[in-house]
DNA sequence: TCTCCAGGAATGAACATTCATTCCATATTA
DNA sequence: TAATATGGAATGAATGTTCATTCCTGGAGA
């Protein structure tokens, strides 16, 4: 196995069992078992569990904008902007329920408090499409002119929220449901 | 200190710290401490940490019913009764950051799925003034005729994920925009 | 009124367990 | 053979829980 193969077992193990067990449930030596490797290992390639963590958040961040960007053209009207980063979002959840429970458990924590606020705050470089349509929307006037974070409440918390009942199985959300729920989200946020 | 007293007190020390460091962050030591009692003195009212944070809980959860019910007038016409949860709520919420923020701790946790399965599918026995509302609004065609999980996620999710800003700094939500979210979440869940 | 005692409540040091991290003998590679 | 990487036992710090001991209170007896 070469270097990258085994940072990879590392990440995908420690994925899986944070995911499930959560960051306080997932020790190291469990890890470690699940990647097929020795717990010392791991300390070659991550400092200790907390850089994993947040390199593993890091990684996760970009597939996910990867995927959602895919088929974003600019040039579409906001409301089908909009609704194609909801479906989009959604689709993603559900085909990757890991990952989202990862994500959950880490904005639910203080790594996600200061993660927040960087991105909120933080002068952050790189390009951010939910952002960016949300200040076109309201720019136009198609959007409510609600500060930049309560638009985010009533676009994203739904999303969030009934992709983790999906994946509870507390709701079987399927293409027409998602569809349904993104509408509503947009006659949240449009004016 | 009488005993009942002092299971307040301990429940009391527990909120503060638990909301702020997390139930992983507060140990029983540091509870005990807080509260001004021995370490060993919890587990005479609380038979381990897991009941403890469960009691807490549900202390919590009653309070929170039994403030959001006042002034709340089964008669006034579904819309305005959705707005006054929302307000209600929110209101709650600011003034009671601790408990906020325990409650999230609480579910995003196991316990948080146990109960949310529970509350979702079991035969809850106790009034449940949200879902109630709800049902009546989509019985009258005023409220989309979604799954009632969906409907939830409209409704609660934008509400608890404007709070968490709001507590944590990252936005100051006055009277105004309390009112204005709550009409957006109206907006995504009306007809 | 004062003294003493019984029984329950409170205490916190001690214990067993768990965890992240370190270390070094061994295996692998060049 | 030399250099590097690996595994997993060892380490020490931290945690939830226990339990032998101390403290307190309220009533009985003188």
């Amino acid at each position: 196995m070469s270097k990258t193969e085994k940072r990879n077992e590392i990440l995908q193990a420690a994925l899986e069992l944070i995911a499930e067990f959560g960051f306080h449930g997932a020790p190291m030596a469990m890890i470690a078992e699940r990647a097929g490797v020795g717990a010392g290992t791991i300390y070659r390639h991550f400092e200790s569990k907390d850089v994993l963590i947040q390199e593993l958040f890091r990684d996760l961040e970009a597939r996910i904008l990867d995927h959602i960007q895919a088929g974003y053209d600019e040039g579409l009207p906001v409301r089908e902007k909009f609704l194609h980063l909801c479906t989009a979002l959604l689709r993603y959840f559900f085909s990757f329920p890991l990952e989202f429970r990862y994500l959950e458990q880490f904005h639910n924590s203080p790594y996600g408090r200061d993660y927040r606020r960087d991105k909120l705050f933080g002068d952050s470089s790189n390009r951010h499409p939910f952002k960016e349509l949300l200040e076109q929307g309201v720019a136009l006037q198609i959007i409510k002119d609600l500060p930049l974070v309560a638009l985010f409440a009533l676009w994203i918390g739904p999303l969030t929220s009934l992709a983790r009942d999906n994946i509870f199985g507390f709701v079987q959300v399927d293409d027409m449901l998602s569809r349904q729920v993104a509408e509503a989200c947009w006659d949240a946020v449009r004016r």
